[in-house]
DNA sequence: GGTATGATTGACT
DNA sequence: GTCAATCATACCA
């Protein structure tokens, strides 16, 4: 069976809210560890709740770089979050990595976790990034070389959408896409 | 230089 | 259900 097409950087130089609901079924890994990704959310350069609303800083800068690469930052102080940068001719979007399904390197997760349960693993952004090792060194890396390896789906997959989750700006825009069903999902989502 | 604020999580009532 | 932890960044003085 022929591997799936590997992600680079034209994949990302759209829409991040295609990129988003795209992603949903693509399997990530880094260093071998990873699964699929089962949870996505879009963030756009108009959009009040994006990083990249106020302008570009020296924190966002990665989301106004070229499309294809990761934009990593702190959250809260405590954890952080993974985003695939996108771009549709303007730069400023970006796609935050939710949750997985852990598919592969599944002790070296449970190890950096401290836990053993499957659905606590990746089920949200900062879980993910420390299941995966995911810190401040990977922000600005290009997604199509090491570490990263990022596939597309081997079959279509139903990606459901809903409202974003911590948000406080543009609750309402149903910008967060996850597998129907998946019990790896941070938080449900709309049947 | 000081302070307010999270694209969160885990512990606790 | 509520709430504290904890700190880089942003913004104001």
């Amino acid at each position: 069976m022929p591997r799936p097409d590997r992600l680079g950087a034209t994949f990302f130089s759209r829409s991040a809210l295609e990129v988003a609901r795209e992603l949903v079924g693509a399997t990530l890994l880094v260093e071998g560890v990873g699964g699929l990704i089962v949870e996505t959310e879009a963030y756009t350069r108009d959009d009040p709740a994006s990083h990249s609303f106020a302008g570009q800083t020296i924190r966002n800068a990665s989301m106004f770089g070229p499309p294809g690469r990761a934009y990593v930052y702190r959250s809260y102080g405590i954890h952080w979050c993974l985003n695939f940068v996108c771009g549709e001719g303007s730069t400023g979007s970006a796609v935050l990595i939710r949750a997985l399904e852990p598919a592969a390197g599944l002790e070296l997760m449970r190890e950096r976790r401290g836990l053993a349960d499957p659905r606590l693993l990746c089920s949200g952004p900062g879980r993910l990034s420390q299941a995966l090792g995911i810190g401040a060194r990977h922000d600005g890396l290009p997604l199509d070389r090491q570490p990263f390896e990022l596939f597309g789906p081997e079959a279509a997959v139903e990606a459901v959408a809903g409202p974003r989750i911590g948000i406080s700006r543009a609750t309402e825009q149903p910008w967060r896409f996850g597998l129907r069903g998946s019990p790896f999902l941070s938080r449900k989502l709309p049947p």
